[in-house]
DNA sequence: CCTATACTTGAGCAAACATCGAAATGGAAG
DNA sequence: CTTCCATTTCGATGTTTGCTCAAGTATAGG
């Protein structure tokens, strides 16, 4: 994607209030790309109505892929996709058991307590 | 956009490992949906770096659009178009002084501890 | 009044993304 | 072997995003 600087040049005087050092302070204080990258991508994982219903069905136990499927109301193979996004995010843990695969949350994510505070607000 | 459930039936023999009770426990568990796309779309104001970004430069104290847009390195135009996005979040606000609008972070947001708590993890 | 500045807004669009189904695959159980 | 639950790959589809451009608002200062 294009990432055009500002217009063409950054002088002073087509910038007006450029405030060239408090700019400068303010942008090495910011953590580098790759960590608010990751910030992004753990984010977004909570930005879907589906992915929260799932990680809240979790908060009552552990749960099979099929159950899971109709408490959100899709196919196996659509909740399955979900369920990956969690995994490679390291929201859930999956325990196989049989032919079946038994869901849980991870211990420790904060990811519960995010939702549960958007929730409680206002 | 289709939002078919489950295959043709939900009945058990199509879906074997449904456990009814168990299923139905777990749904009237989960908040409503309108309460669900709320958090959802609050962190999907988390789930861009140029928002974040923007975020982390208001920690460090108020500033002008034109100094966010420097900070963030886009246009002065699509860095008002984000601002806007996390004014209605509530995120941000701003406080008009003259010609210039100056943004700071709403106090009370959790955003930031959100943040700062995704880039501490490991 | 007029012009410049600082910012906001709406429209439009290309590009990125996400979701889901079909079908192939894995691996356990019978 | 076959059946079953689940995963994965592939691909079509549809949606969303994030931007630019151009126009609009409001304030400051001749």
């Amino acid at each position: 994607m294009k990432k055009k600087t500002i217009p063409p040049r950054s002088d002073v005087c087509t910038i007006p209030c450029f405030n060239e050092d408090l700019v400068g302070r303010v942008k090495s204080s910011l953590p580098d790309e790759h960590d608010i990258r990751r910030v992004a991508s753990l984010h977004r994982a909570l930005a879907d109505p589906t992915r929260l219903k799932i990680l809240l069905a979790l908060v009552q136990g552990e749960l099979c892929v099929c159950d899971i499927a109709h408490v959100v109301g899709l196919s196996i193979s659509a909740t399955s996709h979900q369920l990956r996004q969690l995994r490679n995010l390291n929201l859930v843990t999956y325990r196989p058991d049989g032919r079946m695969a038994y869901y849980s949350l991870v211990d420790g994510t904060q990811a519960i307590a995010w939702i549960e505070q958007s929730l409680a607000e206002k």
